[in-house]
DNA sequence: CAGAATCCTATCCGATACTG
DNA sequence: CAGTATCGGATAGGATTCTG
């Protein structure tokens, strides 16, 4: 057991032994909260994506999808046509960390001008 | 669901142009948030930080508290005293901020063991 | 269309040693 | 105590090419 640094009061739990870095170390890349964004609405196409994710190369896509997958947040299913056609779709587990990240989209698009000026100086 | 058509262009942007991205990659790093964490009680001084996030290095640390002052997260107090002492404190940006990782935390906490369920199939 | 494979670079970040 | 300086390995991630 690692122990804490001197308690004062322990309202939540920061650091339970690292299972915030763990799901940091996941969703905490480049690109994971915004393709989890851009799949809100429902379910979309790998090249529907790589659109609507501005700026991602598609190896990043494909990695970032395959990590999404395993962690169970997103799903994948390919239908058997010609042309192929794959849908990814957040999963129950991938939709409650929704609010989250339309917080965190808030967050920054209120405190951007300000964090800009600052960074500025 | 009959009746009428996905509408699928363009299910735009929570992506001003950059704004969420530029935020997600100041505090979407590796210690960012931790620290950030660690400070929600109120100020620390240097070796109080390094002993609360467990496993950061002097580096990181020093890097991270600089990046998070530079953008007015955090505030830096040196007391001209010998041994020195430094404290570092949230600003008012930076507690805005404080609700977020709370959430953040609490969601990691309540789905960490079914994410790794996941992830060992 | 949806990807897999390969190559290559920038940077992240830890370890270590030194300083006021 | 609270940093700074430097080195080097690991890895993230972009560009390109190829395939079912």
């Amino acid at each position: 057991m690692t122990g804490f640094t001197r308690v004062r009061s322990c309202p939540p739990p920061m650091d339970d032994g690292g299972a915030v870095r763990a799901v940091l170390d996941r969703i905490g890349d480049k690109w994971s909260l915004l393709v989890v964004g851009a799949l809100r609405e429902g379910p979309l196409r790998f090249g529907e994506l790589e659109k609507a994710v501005t700026g991602i190369s598609q190896r990043m896509l494909t990695l970032t999808l395959k990590h999404l997958a395993e962690d169970g947040l997103v799903s994948r299913t390919a239908y058997a046509e010609v042309p192929p056609r794959v849908e990814y779709e957040l999963t129950g587990l991938g939709r409650t960390l929704m609010p989250l990240v339309i917080a965190l989209a808030e967050w920054a698009l209120e405190h951007s001008d300000e964090i800009n000026a600052h960074r500025r100086r």
